[in-house]
RNA sequence: GGCGUCGUGGCCGAGUGGCUAGGCUGGGCUCUGCAAAAGCUCCUACAGCGGUUCGAAUCCGCUCGACGCCUCCA
């Protein structure tokens, strides 16, 4: 049977502000829709939390037994750039600055994207569909929204009528704003003067002489506005309504505000069952964003080549310093942090790997049952990684008790408790174990020789000796570890 | 100025109306030739001020502060 039926998963929804039960659309499958990046600049580690944060999420679906299809986009064009450059596409203008094609922008970065997500161990989405590769669909949503009055064209673009739909939706529902406050608080921009209203977004835009990425539609060559992509894949691949739509807190508003606004107004019906939001990676207690120049980029912390970090730091350690964080809650990312994320990593994979070590007993001396239940409760409580992770560590308690023999396990519960630790630690969370294993025969023959060698040794009490042997494979990165049936050795 | 999130021990971070996670760091003990590892253990906190309550860090109010959004941004 599968687990979803006897767990029940509770979920944040950032539209209600409360934690609700999970019921998906159809049972047994869930849809789920993260906002993905824009192409033109390498992915940084703000964004790679907020995938790594749907990747888990994804991940305990599916551990769950659902059947997910989990949708995210690549925006590789629509975004305007709201500086002196007013109307200019930002994946255009880096395509002139660096005098080369913009889908060779879009390539370059998101060959970039993919390979960051892959080294911190995400899984790639079901569908990754391209904002230029559904240019008809959106065209198709905007005539849609013309015909119900609800947006208007001003020389070949054409603006949501966010006023009108206010009439008789809530625009701001999501992000807690009513519409009267904002039009009193939002600054004068130029080059809006076409809009009805400032708070009027567009649809589509009409493309200027420079602008080189552009399409036909009924209005103008131009190109969409800046939320109607996630609406036209969203509701393409998941349905008019779904389940789980995800996406940075910096996303709420206005992107899936205008989200909200065009779905419903296409479909007629509520787009989003549940609204999650990732909370942001910040940096010296500052928001990481390419705009400002404080940001950090994984390559930078795989090699250790940073102005941040005392050295590299693993894709791993870096996946558990972020695991470790409650997704919603803002971290900030330090190096102390990181070390001690580090260590911990360290110390759970030794476990890991010790854990073939234990012998079985008749009966056990601790409660995997209630353990195990306790990893569930904490991932069915809006996927709360912290306390799973508080419980994983008990269990590198239990094994390392057991292979003491200060404790005593059975056959069937150790199956249990080996079965249990593999799914949470590398199915949902995603780690992997970086400890250089290094079985290679070879290595770990050599080792058990120096081993065997440092034994006679102490047996002669020919302390030097023995030190030394142990000394020259600590300076290697080999450790020895005395224990009561005998000495074990890592590799760091 | 508006909206929102949040303020937890040396640090990072859960949680929650009474039983007071976890990691890292530091101290002590056990084991050990010494060390490391491991086990045990200590350092016991919830921004401030009021209020509700038998009881609040947990609920309510105010103040202060941080961060985010209000313009593309994960």
């Amino acid at each position: 049977m599968e687990l979803y039926k006897t767990n029940q998963l509770k979920i944040y929804n950032s539209l209600s502000k409360t934690k609700e039960v999970f019921k998906p659309v159809i049972e047994g499958k869930v849809g789920m829709y993260v906002c993905g990046p824009t192409v033109y600049s390498n992915v940084h580690l703000g964004n790679v939390r907020t995938f790594m944060s749907f990747d888990m999420i994804f991940r305990y679906l599916k551990h769950l037994g659902y059947k997910v299809r989990y949708v995210r986009n690549i925006t590789d064009a629509g975004h305007l750039e709201n500086d002196a450059d007013a109307g200019e596409d930002r994946i255009a203008k880096k395509a002139r600055l660096e005098e080369i094609e913009p889908m060779e922008v879009v390539q370059r970065y998101t060959v970039d994207f993919h390979e960051t997500l892959q080294k911190i161990n995400n899984l790639p989405p079901s569908i990754e569909p391209t904002a230029t590769g559904h240019i008809v669909e959106q065209i198709e949503i905007i005539k849609d929204i013309l015909e119900k009055g609800l947006a208007y064209e001003v020389n070949g673009s054409v603006y949501f009528d966010v006023l009108k739909y206010n009439e008789n939706e809530h625009y701001g529902i999501l992000s807690g704003r009513n519409i009267e406050d904002s039009i009193h608080n939002t600054r004068e921009l130029d080059g809006q003067s076409e809009k009805k209203n400032p708070q009027d977004f567009a649809l589509w835009k009409k493309a200027d002489e420079r602008h080189i990425m552009r399409w036909p539609s009924p209005w103008s060559n131009g190109f969409p506005g800046w939320h109607l992509e996630c609406s036209a894949m969203s509701t393409k691949y998941l349905g008019e309504t779904f389940d789980i739509h995800g996406g940075g807190m910096d996303l709420k508003f206005p992107h899936h505000e205008c989200e909200i606004a065009q779905s419903k107004t296409k479909n007629g019906v509520e787009p989003v069952n549940y609204w999650m939001h990732a909370n942001m990676l910040i940096l010296n207690g500052q928001k990481m964003a390419k705009s400002t120049g404080n940001y950090i980029l994984p390559n930078e912390i795989f090699s250790g080549d940073n102005k941040i970090l005392s050295k590299a730091f693993s894709p791993s350690a870096t996946r558990f310093f972020m695991l470790q964080a409650n997704y919603r809650s803002i971290l900030d990312f330090t190096n102390t942090g990181l070390e001690a994320a580090e260590k911990g990593y360290i110390k759970l994979m030794e476990a890991l790997s010790n854990i073939d070590k234990i012998e079985v007993s008749k009966e056990s001396s601790i409660d995997i049952k209630a353990w195990k239940q306790k990893c569930y409760d904490a991932m069915n409580d809006d996927f709360n990684t912290p306390v799973l992770i508080a419980n994983l560590f008990e269990a590198v308690k239990f094994v390392n008790l057991l292979i003491e023999k200060k404790a005593t396990i059975s056959t069937e519960d150790l199956a249990v408790f080996k079965a249990t630790l593999n799914a949470f630690v590398f199915d949902v969370l995603g780690l992997k174990n970086e400890l250089k294993e290094d079985s290679s025969d070879k290595l770990s023959g050599v080792v058990s020789m120096l081993i065997k060698m440092r034994k006679d040794a102490r047996d002669n009490k020919d302390w030097a000796l023995s030190d030394k042997i142990r000394d020259e494979l600590a300076a290697l990165g080999i450790q020895l570890k005395d224990g009561k049936e005998g000495t074990t050795f890592s590799i760091n």
